[in-house]
DNA sequence: TCAAAAGTGTTGGGGATACACCCATGT
DNA sequence: ACATGGGTGTATCCCCAACACTTTTGA
């Protein structure tokens, strides 16, 4: 079976990411996720995931959560192993890519954003209006969309696109940005309030009707 | 971001399955699976799922079944990516573990089995009753094992532990030994008959009592 | 004719959807 | 006062678990 072998100096491993956030757009907040252009062949000036080399003492999450660091300059409030893709025609040189999915919370994302600290060579992109990308990557981030999608549908991770404290409402527009459609205010209401991971707080988002208690998770 | 650099050469690629089949035992059928006792320093003597390094002209999942083959001399009925497992200190040396998880037909084991074609060094055994395994496999199969029993539930996976044509007696035993409890016979019928891929079959099988209808999946 | 498995019918509870309705606030 | 979003109540539908019941075979 196994054996040492003089030959594995052919397989390099990466890891890499999709990290999805929500940004202000013209319609409302839109799903979007950085992209960082190539200046280096294969693909040279093409946009691609966020990525770099595994370090041989790093281990995988870590060096997701540097990849995300060395783009963003944030923490992510989710963080999972997507999927890892090798095929041997992938890439010109034999690349094993494993790659992470992330959340990243609207507010520290748009701070970031203000504070001029942005990387170079970053920008944001809608999900549904993604460029061609570098390598395999279209595909990679299709399959992050879907697994968001289904996640979003027997999970709490949502409002790992939020602050802290939100409302009800707020929640709800992240499930509807995310899916992509409506969803009932009174019947969402209902169904989180079932779950005891939500805990309502006492306090209260005052705007220009009436004000709307703030709810946060993880009690 | 990425570059080339000149210390990959540490980080070695392995692919390992967790491969599942249908075995009889005293008590009826049990959920097993086949290990491979180490011949080699680390954990030599130790029980290990089978695996062996990524060939770097090979895709994962054409190592994945090499290992397989290697393993059963068998063909899967399915093959799953399940997860790539990474940390620095899970081998006195850096390996990635890209870790496969497949189910077998119960019926070409068996054969197989009495062929006397059994590889030396691999044993099969029942999932709750695993031995202390070499590195970080007992995690691995743990992992491998709830995978299957929650996906069991949304899918239509169970079938690949049978042969082409069974009842629904068969089947549903099948669901109850993955997942450890017993299900209503008559419910069973209804939530299988309302698939279009379950199609139903002109033969019968014939026993001690009522002939049960075959069926088969996929029309 | 009896035991046992194959297969059908019926009922009731829980969750999801649709939607009517009341509440509290800023303007 | 009224518009608007916050929040409650309720009827309906559908899925599914429970279980009584009929059918078909071998012995």
């Amino acid at each position: 079976m196994s054996d040492e072998t003089g030959e594995h100096d052919a397989i390099r491993v990466a890891v890499s990411a999709v990290i999805f956030s929500l940004r202000s757009a013209q319609d409302g907040d839109r799903l979007m996720l950085p992209l960082v252009r190539r200046t280096r062949d294969p693909h040279r000036g093409m946009w691609a995931l966020p990525g770099g080399w595994l370090d041989p003492a790093e281990d995988l999450d870590a060096a997701a959560s540097r990849t995300l660091a060395e783009t963003t300059a944030l923490m992510p409030s989710y963080l999972e192993q997507l999927y890892t893709f090798g095929d041997v025609d992938r890439s010109p040189t034999r690349v094993v890519s494993i790659v992470y999915w992330a959340l990243l919370r609207s507010d520290l994302v748009d701070a970031q954003r203000s504070a001029a600290g942005a990387p170079e060579n970053v920008e944001w992109f809608d999900v549904d209006d993604l460029p061609a990308l570098a390598f395999d990557h279209n595909r990679i981030a299709a399959y992050a969309l879907d697994r968001l999608r289904n996640k979003v549908g027997y999970s709490t991770i949502a409002a790992g696109l939020l602050p802290d404290e939100f409302t009800l409402t707020e929640l709800r527009e992240v499930y509807e940005t995310v899916l992509g459609r409506r969803l009932d205010p009174s019947n969402f209401r209902r169904l989180l309030e079932g779950s005891d991971e939500l805990v309502p707080t006492e306090h209260f988002r005052t705007g220009k009707h009436r004000p709307a208690r703030l709810y946060r998770y993880h009690g």
